[in-house]
RNA sequence: GGUGGGUUGGCCGAGAGGCGAGGCAACGGACUGCAAAUCCGUCUACACGGGUUCAAAUCCCGUACCCACCUCCA
């Protein structure tokens, strides 16, 4: 694939421009994705967020560049204690547990594995050595109510509040802790004190203000700069992460002498009925639901097909064309392998594609390009053009591979079933289709007819192609 | 109270001053024994009211409605 880095563009949100990405290092690009706090089972909101960042990782990859892609694991937090409290279960525990469910919905809709995953419980020397730094610059203060509590001063920091423009008095007050031991109400806590009575022991880490846990965001800061250093390139989020985190972020970060991010990215939310999917209720939505309706393919298309930051209202019927919008690709593919034996790898995208990805990851004009190719690729199928077809398939096959919906990447599971059921199948069929073949010889249409419609209502469907029937599932 | 985003054809969903994204559905045609798939064609939309301009879905002003964020939810 032709490398082009200097065109692509990125929206950035603390600008709120698009501009050209420009790499701190020429080749090299690092992103820090805010990832989950474990503490309920992934919804297709969670991992809408996962796939927008995996696009861009792999269209800076297939750019050209080296991508050090980190997206951390928040396994400490006030919901996970609550959560866990309310099941009767170790935090720890149910923390885990929600991590590997995450993992898998990850992989099932084919998110590549970060390069690293840090998790905030294993970070805390990392983050009482920052709370410190911060403190010795006069940015953070140990409240004096005995609480154990590290408070941000808010008001120690002028810049505080330019990432989303807001000024600090028109804020609402932090009701993170009792604010008697804070300066400001807007103060946040970025090291929080064990309170023995009502949170487990294992909750703590010792730190020089005693025994307690990472508060706010601050984790992501710490490992941010641990695993990208000081200054990075690109931050990833979700936009309800666009007023606090990445502003305390940035502030505990800046605030301590790092640079940080250099561009902010946000994803849009998915919503059903306009309701916020961390809010709403039931577990229709959560992923391995949605995935008894469609394949992790499809759901991922549906994704793919919408901008980044544009906000989905989650629809099954959308969901569900999508899915055919999707076969219509993926049955090109299948015909061109069946015409050449197999697709290469290795396709040119076209160049309408390539600008729109490079267009602040332009997917749903990417995906309407690949659509045209598709089109010219069916017009070569008709007349037999197997050069045509080639260039045309190999080409589509890149152009998905870059979206993470190539039918043929390993990672997805094999469709059907295993190969032997593919075999048992095929031979239960084929034995029905010379039936329904020398039927069609006799022109006995009504007995063709009733045999194709006696395998339809197994579930397979039977198009007759100039080489002959062919079924799928 | 503060901040940001949105409203596009039957539906989903791009675009961001002139040159009709794309998909799904529907309809017509080609192909087919009939289908399916595929191809060709049809369906000329931008919340409302003003304004700027030779030209506005796109810019400006106003109105309505919706949504999100304002302390730990992607």
């Amino acid at each position: 694939m032709t490398e082009h880095q200097s065109r692509l563009r990125l929206h950035d949100t603390a600008t709120r421009e698009t501009r050209d990405f420009v790499p701190l290092q020429p080749g090299k690009a690092g992103i820090y994705v805010c990832g989950l706090t474990v503490q309920s089972e992934p919804h297709v909101g969670h991992v809408r967020s996962a796939v927008n960042f995996d696009v861009l990782r792999r269209w800076l990859e297939a750019s050209g560049y080296e991508v050090d892609f980190i997206r951390n694991v928040t396994d400490i937090a006030d919901k996970i204690l609550a959560k866990s409290a309310e099941q009767g279960v170790h935090w720890y525990a149910l923390a885990q547990r929600m991590q590997r469910e995450l993992d898998k919905a990850l992989a099932s809709i084919n998110v590549l594995p970060p390069t690293y995953e840090p998790a905030a419980t294993g970070h805390v020397p990392e983050i009482v050595d920052l709370v410190q730094q911060l403190i010795a610059a006069g940015h953070a203060y140990a409240a004096d109510d005995g609480s154990g509590d590290v408070y941000f001063d808010v008001r120690s920091y002028p810049e505080y509040g330019d990432l989303t423009r807001q000024r600090v008095d028109d804020m609402e007050p932090a009701g993170d802790a009792d604010p008697r031991g804070k300066r400001d109400p807007r103060d946040f806590a970025l090291w929080k004190g064990h309170k023995a009575g009502s949170e487990p022991a294992t909750a703590a880490w010792p730190s020089p203000w005693g025994p307690g846990r990472p508060g706010w965001h601050i984790e992501c800061s710490a490992m941010a700069g641990k695993y990208l250093g000081p200054a990075f390139d690109i931050h990833g989020g979700g936009v309800d992460l666009r007023f606090p985190p990445p502003e305390n972020e940035q502030a505990q970060s800046r605030a301590a002498g790092r640079p940080f991010a250099s561009y902010w990215l946000h994803n849009a939310w998915i919503t059903t009925a306009g309701e916020k999917m961390s809010k709403s209720l039931g577990n229709s939505l959560l992923v391995p639901s949605v995935l008894e309706r469609v394949r992790g393919i499809e759901l991922r298309y549906y994704m793919v097909s919408a901008h980044y930051r544009s906000h989905v209202e989650f629809s099954f019927e959308a969901l569900d064309e999508a899915a055919s919008a999707f076969r219509r690709l993926e049955h090109f593919l299948e015909r061109a392998t069946d015409l050449l034996g197999e697709v290469p790898t290795g396709g040119m995208p076209c160049a309408d594609f390539v600008t729109a990805m490079d267009d602040d990851l332009g997917t749903p004009a990417a995906v309407a390009a690949i659509h045209e190719v598709v089109r010219e690729g069916n017009r070569a199928l008709a007349s037999g053009d197997a050069a045509a077809v080639r260039g045309s398939a190999a080409s589509v096959r890149a152009m998905l591979g870059v979206l993470g919906l190539d039918p043929a990447d390993p990672a997805w599971p094999t469709a059907g079933g295993s190969d032997r059921l593919t075999g048992v199948v095929d031979s239960l069929v084929q034995g029905l289709l010379a039936e329904r073949a020398a039927a069609r010889e006799a022109k006995d249409w009504a007995r063709a007819d009733a045999i194709r419609d006696q395998i339809k209502a197994a579930g397979i469907e039977v198009e007759d192609t100039p080489t002959g029937p062919k079924w799928s599932v």
